[in-house]
RNA sequence: GCCCCCGUAGCUCAGGGGAUAGAGCGCUACCCUCCGGAGGUAGAAGCGCAGGUUCGAAUCCUGCCGGGGGCACCA
């Protein structure tokens, strides 16, 4: 029995009492049930009698004790027991537990998967650094999180589309470019230029592409540097995250925004919705009329349009391509932005609380030896994603990124992260994850294999009940942090219930025969179990983008 | 001045109103001739402060203190 099993097994027994005159109260729409954290409180727990007491008018216990003597009359429940103030505390049978075992392994893949949010077109845009460098840790932070929503949101049943904003308009480019000129001819940096080893790289890179830019006269070559340029820093930017395990769907341009008649559409559309006004000889959308705290300019007085224009295009096309709702992960560098980019999907005549979602991320401090490290494009000081994937690999660095929560500023320890590698978390859940699969070799060796038909009430260790719980929750973990969001939940419960729980299990709860040993009874069951423990880990590894290796 | 995030063990962090607040690292003491010890067991150690809401607050609200980020006809 699962916990969601189980859950609407109390509440049809809340909807009994009602029922039978009882209870006078509304049955509440759902009934969840947790895990106690004190292990003689029983398997399960809920507090619905506490919540429903008071609207039935009668005391917390009482309510309690009546639901309990209908509980105890479920199939599949053992005990039945009223603590403290009023909690049912529920142990489930034996047999019921191990079930789980059975529904995981013919789940395979598709275990922890829900339908929430089937039907669903999302377009999640995250990292989206300025192209004139290489992507550096504070975008990896992006990448690995929002790599892993995505994977989230896919899991609840959405159909999404990872896209990447490339801001290929502006100065920031002009800047570029002439970087990359500079750097083709031995120049020094010109001011505000970029300056870092990378430059001239990609100055060389250019001119292989397009040998006859040395030939041209400044101006005519650095419009070219800007063209090829962009190629050569997307081509880069795309390999880098590429061999990180992140892969864009849509890779969309400031520039073609103009070009493709975008801008002129959202325009129109904003024109049309009455939230545009002149003033000054310049045009502004009155975003005020939603909230936000001061009116946005479009086009400038000297007829440029704003970086807020484009904003405004992208997002209509967006819409216009079909997605339902556009959730947008920023730094929070730009949570300034979000105020204004509600009041503009409301101006464009939306509901933004159905078709945007900006989530603010904290930034991250990169530290070597406890000291912070200044990090900037345009100096060239900065870690790259390249460089820390080269110190930690793609997994160690992924998990490391998504197991602490974007709310909290990351403090990330170059010298640390290299030092502790043995230390991270992400090799003690894949540890686990490898005894799993080396104890199905081993099994197989011995002509041993885990038929999922394998009595699973010889299941009875405390080890064994404490894996069979960790497993059987997964499916509310990734429901939960899709809902919310936050994919360090899964991380951490991977860690902290799941492969916790296995290393206690392979401890204590020998599975296969050793020397002249007989085969146990038990042995069908635990391959089975292990077999189950492996796909969660699996499961939720893939979740995180992160591998499940058969050996280590 | 206004807005957003954070403050939990010595350190790095989990804990979306529930019972005795959890991990990792570090520290102390144990276990291990074993299907892979990157392990297991036991222990010391903590919710910034003050109010409020609630049967119940690390969690929700207000104020204060401390830290980080942001407030353009820049991109």
């Amino acid at each position: 029995m699962t916990p969601a099993e189980l859950g609407a097994a109390v509440r049809s027994v809340v909807a009994a009492a009602v029922q039978a005159g009882e209870l006078d109260v509304e049955v509440p729409a759902e009934v969840s049930v947790e895990r106690p954290r004190v292990k003689e409180h029983g398997d399960y727990a809920t507090s619905v009698a506490l919540q429903l007491a008071k609207k039935a008018g009668r005391g917390p216990r009482e309510v309690a004790e009546l639901l309990a003597a209908r509980l105890r009359e479920v199939d599949g429940v053992a005990e039945v027991d009223v603590a403290g103030p009023g909690f049912l505390n529920l142990r489930l049978a034996q047999g019921a537990l191990g079930e789980v075992v059975r529904t995981v392994v013919r789940q395979g893949p598709a275990f922890g998967r829900n339908e929430a949010l089937a039907g669903l077109a999302v377009d999640l845009e995250f990292v989206s650094a300025n192209p004139t460098g290489p992507v550096h840790v504070g975008s990896v932070r992006w990448a690995a999180v929002g790599d892993a929503l995505g994977r989230l949101l896919e899991a609840s049943g959405a159909k999404v589309t990872r896209e990447y904003y490339v801001n290929d308009a502006g100065v920031q480019i002009d800047r570029f470019a002439a970087s990359l000129y500079a750097a083709s001819k031995g120049l020094p940096t010109p001011e505000e230029g970029y300056q870092g080893e990378y430059v001239a790289e990609w100055a060389a890179r250019a001119l292989e592409r397009e040998p006859a830019i040395a030939d041209l006269p400044e101006t005519e070559a650095v419009e070219r540097f800007r063209v090829v340029g962009l190629q050569v820093a997307l081509d880069e930017i795309r390999g880098s995250l590429a061999s990180f395990g992140v892969d864009f769907d849509v890779w969309s341009s400031e520039l073609a925004l103009a070009t493709s008649g975008a801008v002129d559409r959202a325009l129109q559309r904003l024109r049309d919705q009455g939230h545009v006004y002149e003033n000054d000889g310049a045009v502004w959308l009155r975003t005020t009329d939603f909230g936000d705290d001061k009116d946005r300019v479009l086009v400038k007085s000297d007829g440029v349009g704003t970086y807020f224009l484009s904003d405004a295009a992208y997002y209509v096309d967006k819409r216009s391509r079909g997605f339902d709702r556009c959730i947008y992960m920023l730094g929070a560098d730009h949570h300034g932005y979000v105020g204004r980019l509600k009041a503009l999907a409301a101006c464009a005549g939306d509901d933004p609380a159905q078709t945007l979602e900006v989530r603010i991320g904290q930034l991250v401090n990169v530290l070597q030896g406890g000291q912070p490290v200044k990090m900037s494009k345009r100096a060239g000081t900065m870690v790259t994603l390249e460089d820390l994937v080269a110190l930690t690999g793609v997994d160690a660095a992924r998990y490391t990124l998504a197991r602490s929560s974007t709310d909290s500023t990351l403090d990330l320890d170059v010298e640390a992260v290299t030092r502790q590698t043995s230390d991270n978390p992400v090799f003690y859940v894949q540890y686990a994850a490898t005894r799993a699969a080396s104890v199905q070799r081993n099994a197989e060796a011995l002509g041993l294999t885990a038929g999922d038909d394998a009595d699973l009430s010889l299941l009875t260790h405390p080890r064994e009940a404490e894996l069979l719980l960790a497993l059987a929750e997964f499916p509310a973990v990734v429901a939960t942090a899709a809902e919310l969001r936050e994919p360090h939940r899964v991380a951490r419960y991977l860690e902290e219930s799941v492969a916790k729980a296995a290393q206690r299990f392979w401890d204590d709860c020998q599975v296969l025969p050793k020397g002249d040993e007989e085969v146990a009874p038990t042995a069908a069951p635990r391959l089975l179990l292990w077999r189950a423990t492996r796909t969660v880990l699996e499961n939720g590894l893939a979740l995180l983008g992160v591998s499940a290796p058969e050996r280590m």
